[in-house]
DNA sequence: AGCACGCCGACT
DNA sequence: GTCGGCGTGCTC
């Protein structure tokens, strides 16, 4: 427990106020009032155990001022549950940034950035108050002022030292036991205080060393001597001594042998016991890092090209006159050996380096190099590590034994202290961008925010930058470097489009198999070289579809068609996982025609079995992928030439080197280029591009075939000639003319509603009251979205366009939000939800 | 987000 | 007659 008595009088005097932000999606912070005990003692960034409605909450201290709230009267503080800030002044400052710019609650900040390892629940703790378990003793219940309930847990507390929320309450037999405790409280007798040692487990390790004493020759001579008729204990003692030889250092032994060491070598616990009775040997437990570093010591270093140098060298350059540089190297120019490179003289200066992926779990090639160059000082940090592992980083970084982490977007969060650069690889990546729940933020975006705070710099990495990060390198806003030459003999691919509907004519399709993708492909399978597909759309078939009458099976719940899987034989929504057996007649005319129409991943698999039996196929997408292991699995299958053809949804995409791939294939691109978005050409050249340097590395000239429709689309062409700067001249003019980002701001605004009705309505009186303020030029909608009811709510959607320049952004978002609001509170839209998302992927 | 209060259906 | 459904209103 904290020791409350440093006060001076001078303090205690005086009345205190905390803003706290407490992890609810309530707008605003929170006023409580310091108990005197506190005063001088809480900061921002403290936590702190408040009472909120009927529950206790885990805050973070905002800001201590002594201005009275006006509307409420103020509740206090109950306890402190730091000594040092668990949120430094960096990430409050980058919270409260957040929360302004992406339009969420400070709250909702809190509850993506912090760990809910350091968050209190039900597993906080109660105490009795030492001085009331006196008073316990000598007064009645009654002279207490205690009620029955309040006696009897207090009489359980007296017994049992301490218990949780969730025991007190097992106890009372009451689910509410806020209302007691609250009474308790202020009668001063109960603490409640968390236990974060217990709640956070650091992994701790039994160990054993040998005493002080026994370390010098003849003592340990004696010692062994002594043992004579005690062969065990004299074992266990040699063991010791031939895994720590005496003239190791005194810090060895301090560090002592692990007990396992001894138990699996046939010594028992009764001999260890015994050794340890005589205080021959010493029992500790060390803590262990939960990711332990399986390669210490022997560190890697990376040799650059002499191209790569020139481009490092000119980063740095650039590094002091901007504070964010745009590296555009193309796959295979070795972008990794320069991240590598830049970090490892940031880590030389002392400062701390954030490396951000799109999604880690797709990388771990590279976060096994990184490992082997950065060793333990390497962090590694995302939002599928359990809650402990997420502390532990947390605090690896705050106490600065990470120096270097890398993670996918939440690792923004992390409470770094002299951060000196951020990378960001593959920056162009919609997979910084959070969709779900609010903050919607963009990992990319925030990082230079971040890197502001901290006076560090930004370096964005991408063989296809976005539109938004090109358009402002070239503006001069962030510097430019490119690197656009393959590393070493390798070159670049082949890349030819095989026109399908000449094909089709030619009746030369099988399947979906073009037949120069399957003659290609047999040429690979015979040279023994490995192939790439690439469907970005899983399952086997995206709908049935009945030959009579043309009824296509839809979900309950979502307005989608349910797609066919045919390894789990069902029909089954990609929206909201609703599944159904697929109907062998039609529902609404009964006949039993029922075709598949379109194809997944699963489609190019099976039919794979029928034109080209004798090869190994894998398949990759989220159906395979589902365990922990799953992709793992499959790309160690792969590199280990086990598999013959890979085919996958975009994952197969992204960070797998392979030196056997000469071929990839890629399948229905005019769905992708044809997708009704400002940013479908965009997105379709970073995808197909980025698959296509999967290749050819090394020392062969690799083929990607792409089938289309639409052989001589312009996209196609670039992507054909590895023509990113046409492209990008060509898209930006578009973009300019249309006035789509990067020339606006975007917002968008979602009315959600289960009654379609009430959403359509709401939406509607929303555009209109922001088009009345705003002007009719800058607010777009509403309009269904292409999927316009997910999980049983219907969709609508208004678009506002801001100007990049010339206007007040937090001026205009206040009021966007207080608009939204307004529809809300509505009496009629009582179920109408509206949801902002500013910058939308 | 929780959690309680409050007003309408099927049950010991 | 109650138990319990989730609508809605509030939380310093």
């Amino acid at each position: 427990m904290l020791d409350f008595n440093q006060t001076t009088d001078f303090q205690e005097k005086e009345t205190f106020f905390a803003d706290v932000i407490l992890p609810v999606p309530i707008p605003g912070t929170f006023t409580y009032r310091l108990p005197f005990a506190l005063n001088g003692m809480p900061a921002a960034g403290m936590r702190v155990v408040v009472p909120f409605g009927k529950r206790v909450q885990t805050g973070i201290v905002l800001r201590i001022h002594q201005r009275p709230p006006e509307k409420h009267q103020a509740k206090y503080i109950l306890e402190l549950l730091d000594d040092k800030p668990t949120v430094n002044t960096q990430q409050l400052r980058l919270w409260e940034w957040a929360a302004d710019y992406y339009m969420c609650s400070l709250g909702e900040m809190m509850i993506a950035a912090l760990p809910s390892g350091l968050k209190i629940s039900s597993l906080s703790r109660i105490q009795i108050h030492p001085d009331f378990a006196l008073r316990l003793e000598e007064e009645t219940p009654e002279a207490l002022g205690l009620n029955d309930k309040e006696t009897r847990l207090l009489q359980a507390l007296h017994q049992n030292d301490n218990l949780t929320f969730s025991e007190a309450a097992e106890i009372l037999d009451l689910q509410n036991i806020y209302t007691i405790l609250k009474s308790l409280i202020a009668k001063q007798a109960i603490i409640i205080f968390e236990e974060i040692q217990e709640k956070y487990k650091p992994k701790t390790l039994k160990k054993l060393r040998l005493a002080a004493q026994f370390l010098t020759a003849e003592t340990l001579a004696d010692l062994l001597q002594d043992l004579d008729k005690r062969p065990k204990q004299q074992e266990a003692v040699l063991k010791y001594i031939s895994a720590l030889p005496l003239h190791l250092s005194p810090e060895a032994h301090r560090n002592g042998l692990p007990k396992s060491i001894f138990t699996e070598a046939g010594i028992s616990d009764s001999a260890l016991k015994t050794l340890l009775k005589n205080g021959i040997f010493e029992e500790f437990s060390a803590i262990v890092p939960r990711f332990a570093d399986q390669d210490t010591g022997v560190l890697a270093t990376v040799t650059l090209s002499p191209t790569q140098a020139k481009a490092c060298a000119d980063i740095e350059q650039l590094f002091t006159q901007k504070d964010t540089v745009l590296l555009h190297g193309i796959t295979g120019s070795g972008k990794t050996e320069m991240y590598i490179h830049l970090i490892s003289r940031v880590l030389e200066s002392g400062s701390q380096v954030l490396f951000l992926l799109p999604e880690i779990a797709l990388t771990a090639q590279i976060v096994e190099r990184l490992r082997k160059v950065f060793g333990k000082q390497l962090g590694v940090y995302h939002s599928k590590f359990s809650d402990n592992e997420r502390v532990e980083i947390w605090k690896g970084v705050a106490e600065g034994r990470f120096s270097v982490v890398v993670g996918a977007r939440s690792a923004v969060w992390l409470p770094f202290s002299h951060l000196g650069l951020v990378v960001v690889d593959e920056e162009h990546e919609g997979a910084y961008k959070q969709f779900e729940p609010a903050p919607r933020y963009n990992a990319r975006d925030l990082s230079m925010v971040l890197a502001s705070l901290f006076r560090a710099k930004v370096l964005l990495g991408s063989a296809t930058p976005s539109l938004e990060s090109y358009y402002l390198a070239k503006q001069g806003r962030y510097g430019l470097v490119e690197a656009l030459q393959r590393y070493g003999s390798a070159s670049l691919p082949e890349i030819r489009m095989v026109d399908t509907r000449l094909e089709k004519k030619q009746k030369t399709m099988k399947g979906t198999f073009s037949s120069v993708m399957l003659q290609e492909m047999q040429r690979s399978l015979d040279k023994h070289e490995q192939i790439i597909l690439f469907q970005n759309r899983r399952g086997y078939a995206p709908h049935l579809s009945c030959d009579d009458c043309g009824t296509i099976p839809q979900c309950t719940n979502c307005s989608v068609s349910l797609t066919y899987h045919l390894y789990s034989k069902e029909l089954r929504c990609h929206y909201c996982g609703y599944r159904e057996d697929p109907p062998t007649n039609c529902r609404v005319c009964g006949s039993d025609q029922i075709k598949h129409v379109g194809f997944g991943t699963e489609k190019i698999e099976d039919e794979l079995n029928l034109y080209l039996p004798t090869a190994v196929v894998q398949r990759m997408d989220l159906d395979t992928t589902r365990t922990r292991t799953g992709h793992q699995d499959i790309i160690r299958d792969f590199a280990d030439k086990k598999t013959d053809v890979l085919v996958g949804t975009q994952m197969v995409s992204k960070g797998l080197d392979f030196d056997n791939v000469r071929l990839v294939g890629v399948f229905d691109v005019d769905r992708m280029l044809y997708f009704p978005d400002f940013r479908s050409h965009e997105r379709t050249f970073q995808l197909v591009t980025q698959v296509s340097g999967r290749a050819g590395r090394r020392e062969t000239v690799g083929l990607v075939l792409i089938q289309t429709g639409n052989p001589q689309h312009p996209i196609l062409q670039h992507i054909a000639e590895h023509d990113y700067h046409t492209f990008y001249q060509n898209e930006i003019v578009e973009r300019e003319r249309y006035g789509y980002p990067p020339f606006t701001r975007m917002i968008r605004l979602t009315s959600k509603s289960e009654d379609l009705q009430l959403c359509v309505a709401a939406a509607h009186d929303l555009a209109e009251k922001l088009r009345r303020t705003l002007g009719a030029a800058r607010v777009l909608g509403p309009e269904a979205p292409v999927i316009e009811k997910i999980r049983n709510q219907y969709l609508r959607e208004v678009w506002i366009k801001l100007e990049r320049e010339g206007i007040n952004l937090r001026q205009t978002k206040t009021f966007i939000a207080q608009t939204a609001t307004e529809i809300e509170k509505q009496s009629k839209y009582k179920s109408v939800r509206i949801i902002a998302d500013v910058d939308p992927a």
